[in-house]
DNA sequence: CGACTTTGACCAGCGC
DNA sequence: GCGCTGGTCAAAGTCG
């Protein structure tokens, strides 16, 4: 399409296509863990195998990305840190700035749309759009939506610039539940699945039980089509995005509490594997 | 028939 | 102010 040829850099894709960027903080440093993965997820509280949990028996990709460099800070991204690992069951909930004001609109919303029949959206000035937190990760997947052990309903489709391939929305089917979630794939290499979380759940998983997750088989057919998973970071300081953190991290910080024990590449990346380009 | 997907249109935010 | 792009809505279509 455009000028996909000259932008084959991830951040560079990132930056255009993820109102995240300066998110990816994967500098070495401890920092405070507003909230994990599977809290975003919701499922901290119902699940103690995490979808991370579930590639720990899946191959991961170690793949280099191109040109890890190069970072434009967005400062309207709301600012999330990279939960610590998906283990991590220390939470301290200070997201910063979503959840609040949404009521108050949607309520508004609704209350127009129903006196404006096909009226679309009131307009809403003087206050910029309230976001949740957003959890980013990158797997490496046959198919776009991947099983998560919630229900989905897509809402939306995009084409995305700098993508030949189109951003699908989808939205937490469960009542209540605000989470959303966008897919897509990354442009030069469509094996990989990116995948944005917004919001929490405020529900257990529907669909993933419990006791197949725990022990050693723990339902992998939902999560089959996973073969790798990288989280990508929320940071707070927009440093750049550097593809190759997977490695990077291992080595960075052995007292980092990203990594520790059970950190999460530790979890999931045999070291040979880390050793392969 | 209900749940879900598709798809075109509309709106908001941002950069120029 | 204008145009571009991301995000969302909602009617229509599809599927089980």
């Amino acid at each position: 399409m455009e000028d996909l040829s000259g932008s084959s850099s991830f951040s560079g894709y990132i930056s255009s296509s993820f109102p995240l960027q300066s998110v990816f903080d994967f500098s070495c440093e401890e920092e405070t863990m507003p909230l994990g993965f599977m809290e975003l997820l919701g499922v901290q509280d119902h699940l103690n195998t995490s979808l991370f949990d579930m590639t720990q028996q899946a191959p991961l990709l170690t793949r280099s990305l191109h040109n890890p460099c190069s970072t434009k800070i967005d400062s309207s991204v709301d600012v999330l840190n990279q939960p610590a690992t998906p283990n991590s069951s220390s939470i301290s909930s200070a997201s910063s700035e979503a959840v609040n004001d949404e009521p108050d609109k949607v309520d508004d919303q609704e209350e127009d749309q129903k006196k404006t029949s096909k009226q679309l959206k009131p307009k809403k000035t003087n206050q910029k759009r309230q976001r949740e937190p957003r959890f980013a990760f990158m797997t490496k997947s046959e198919v776009d939506h991947l099983e998560d052990g919630y229900r989905w309903r897509k809402y939306g489709q995009k084409a995305v610039k700098n993508s030949s391939f189109p951003r699908n929305y989808y939205r937490c089917t469960t009542n209540l539940c605000k989470v959303k979630k966008r897919v897509e794939r990354y442009f030069s290499d469509p094996s990989i699945v990116i995948t944005t979380y917004e919001g929490q759940h405020t529900h257990p998983s529907p669909i993933m039980p419990r006791s197949s997750l725990g022990a050693g088989t723990f339902g992998m057919e939902p999560f089959a089509a996973i073969n790798a998973l990288y989280p990508l970071n929320f940071g707070q300081n927009g440093s750049s995005f550097n593809p190759s953190f997977i490695h990077e991290r291992r080595f960075c910080s052995p007292a980092s509490s990203l990594l520790k024990d059970h950190g999460l590449l530790q979890d999931l990346v045999p070291s040979h594997m880390l050793k392969e380009e």
